[in-house]
Order: structure tokens, then sequence, then C-alpha cells
DNA sequence: CCGCATCCCCGATGATACTG
DNA sequence: CAGTATCATCGGGGATGCGG
């Protein structure tokens, strides 16, 4: 399998680094992709770490019903939520963090803290940056 | 330019969504490439958090010349690390991490410290999963 | 309502070869 | 040593339609 050979040699590397800010990439890559965390971030403010389906469809600008499937799907692989699946007319089905799920918010917060606090900075330099390029 | 737009979009939602894990996307995806967390973890270590191009070429398992200089410029329009250049015989090259690159650190080692205790979970949930799915 | 299957496009990345 | 240019490839992700 490809892809777990990709994330083997990633681990290995970190291995062979041995120094703390360094974490494996493909989980850094994954978390970091166009939508997961924004599922996340909606997960997390909603009651219980709950909502269904339609709901995080329409809330989350732009996703597509296909991109929101396969991003709560590889959430569920990575045991950061469960799937609850209801069998009704018409059908429910509701996501809700994990404890690992949740516990990854403080972490995840922080990060993101950090982003809010010196986008403005960023956006400066990546102005400046490309003016000097013409 | 279409990436200018994407990324203007990308604080739009953050905007309206007001809440706090949330996170201008372009910023996490960028920083959550394939090579940019390891070249500012191999710089953290560094001494005075500067290496030469060459050191982190030879360093960074698998990355090619093409990469690391894609990943560096970048890092350098975002104003995360400074460039400098020496008109020797041969020419030598260094970066060194900003005041910001370097403020970081801290964040992203509270992320990846989070994914470096549960990667073992997670792991252990990807192979349960599959495994469900034969 | 939910989500899978299919088609298709484009950008990201790698391989390789070439300059200052 | 550092960086650029070119070509080939591969997978992400959008659009659409079908199925349970």
């Amino acid at each position: 399998m490809k892809k777990a050979t990709m994330a083997s040699d990633a681990v290995e590397i970190e291995e062979r680094l041995g120094f703390k800010p360094c974490a494996p990439t493909g989980v850094l890559a994954r978390l970091g992709d166009k939508w997961t965390v924004l599922v996340m971030s909606h997960l997390a403010v909603a009651p219980d770490h709950r909502a269904r389906f339609s709901t995080l469809k329409n809330s989350i600008e732009g996703i597509t019903q296909r991109m929101l499937t396969l991003t709560l799907r590889n959430l569920e692989r990575d045991g950061l939520l469960t799937r609850h699946y209801f069998t009704e007319v018409p059908p429910r089905v509701e996501y809700q963090l994990t404890e690992m799920g949740s516990g990854m918010l403080p972490a995840l917060e922080s990060f993101t803290s950090w982003i809010r606090e010196n986008w403005p900075l960023m956006e400066a330099c990546r102005r400046a940056f490309d003016e000097a390029r013409q």
C-alpha cells in the first residue's frame, strides 16, 4: 500500500531527527488539508461536539458533499470522530468528536491562535515580497 | 490572481465563523505541506536558528533541491525566515528564522507534541478501521 | 438525506539537465 | 554550491448523476 509506505517513511524521518518541534508529516498534512480544520472547528463549538451531515454541509462555506464525506471518513478512520447512523426516513447521520478528537482542540487552538495573531503580519510580508519582485 | 482570491475567501469564512479553533485555512495548508514543518524544525534546532542550504538539503531525508528552494522561498515570502547570500566561490546561502518565525515554534511544538502523543492511537484506529473494511 | 461512482482538470511534486 | 528550466506524473478535488 503506497499510503502506508509513505506514512512510515515519515515516521522514520521523525525518529531520526529526534527533537521536539517535529511530528509525523503525514498527520500535519492531513489536518492541514483544505477542509479538516474547518470540520473540526465546527464540531468543536457544536452542542456535545456533535452535528449532523447536512448541518455541517450548510455551515461550511463552499464544501462539496463529496469532500465533506471524504473529510469525515478520514477523521473517522483516524479515530477523531464517530459516525452515528439513524435508519429513519429520511436517513439521519450525526458525527461526534471522540475523546481523542476533543483532546486535540487545545493544541489546535494554540496553533490557530498564533496564526490569527500573526496573519496580518504574514499578509504584509507577502505583499512586500511580491511587490519587491514587481 | 487565483491564489489571492482563495486566500481572501478563507479569511471571510473565518470571520463569519467567529470562534476560536479556526484559522485561515490557507496558512494551515501551507505550514502543513510536505516539507515546511521539516524545514522549520531543522531551523528550530540549528545554532542561532540559522543553517545553510546544503546543510538543510543533506539533513532532510528525501527532499529535492527544487522543493527545498520552493519551500524556503515560500517561508521567506511569509516573513518566517530571511535569506543571507554570500558572494563567495563557491557561493554560500544561509537561512535564518525571523522573530515571527521563532515565535511560531512554541505553537508548533504544542501541536506536534499532541500529535506525537496520540500518533500510536491514531495508527491503531486506522488499522482497525481498515481491517473492518477488510 | 446521505454518500458513492465516474469523469475530468489542474496544480503540486519529482526527475533531470543546465547556468552563475 | 545554489538556483533555474523543462518535462512527466500523480493525486486532490470539483461537477454530475445514480442508489439506498
